[in-house]
DNA sequence: ATTATTGTACGAATATCTTCGTAAACGAAT
DNA sequence: ATTCGTTTACGAAGATATTCGTACAATAAT
């Protein structure tokens, strides 16, 4: 299995990526300096290697390039949470589970959601017996 | 507030140390070396500049030295966490949730831990309002 | 058509992480 | 006391990530 393992640079453009869609490098690079503190040539070559790495595709159809994220969002996820719990959280996925919700303020709607969820889960076990 | 940023390597150094408590070089090299391959003075050089960086205590007063986690296990999953769910769950806590979750085999009893979690949140949520 | 603006390409400097060889210090065993 | 195994200290090489200056190309504005 192949191991992706973006930075944490690579990350953040990767969550601009997913969250905008398609972008150029002034799209992506406008929304980071919002809250980091970079020069617009370091954002594209950190694009550019992105893209040779694989982690990107690009349209290069026209003078300004379009990127996309080559990995999905939902993979990405999944190795990046399930190293954390083995890591920091002592491979337990509770740990994890209590923490995000301790600290990050959710929305009722959320916590509806977790609830199914978790319902969900506990029906398939029942029926694994 | 201070950030603190473990590398990769440096957060296998402190799983171990949290897990096993205060331990030499070599008792945490022979466990990271179970899945890892790596030499001994690397663990050894590591975990020096963890000390200078102030991420490890060490007792020195015999000869075979002694490390300990300078920084709680807690607070590094909250930082982690948090980081987390911003860049690659874009904002969203209870997808981290349930990918932790889906992906993990969670036992009754930790489901149970989460239920009650869940409760005592939504409870609190009500007093708030 | 000339100039200004905006974008990409390239290369290099800087920083940071990871790795390990080698030497010196220490203690235990002979 | 000499030897042997273990440990720390030091330094440096290698790998990877991050940053940006500069040059050139394309487009837009005058």
């Amino acid at each position: 299995m192949k191991q992706i393992r973006p930075t944490e640079s690579e990350l953040e453009i990767l969550g601009v990526l997913w969250e905008k869609g398609p972008s150029t490098v002034r799209e992506v690079h406008d929304i980071l300096s919002q809250t980091k503190d970079a020069g617009y040539t370091t954002t594209l070559k950190l694009m550019q290697i992105m893209h040779e790495k694989g982690l990107l595709d690009r349209d290069t159809s026209s003078k300004t390039h379009v990127y996309t994220a080559a990995i999905s969002q939902q993979k990405t996820q999944e190795q990046l949470v399930n190293k954390m719990i083995d890591t920091i959280f002592g491979g337990s996925a509770s740990q994890l589970v209590m923490q995000a919700l301790g600290h990050h303020q959710s929305s009722e709607e959320e916590l509806e959601k977790i609830r199914e969820y978790l319902a969900a889960i506990e029906k398939q076990q029942k029926n694994n017996r």
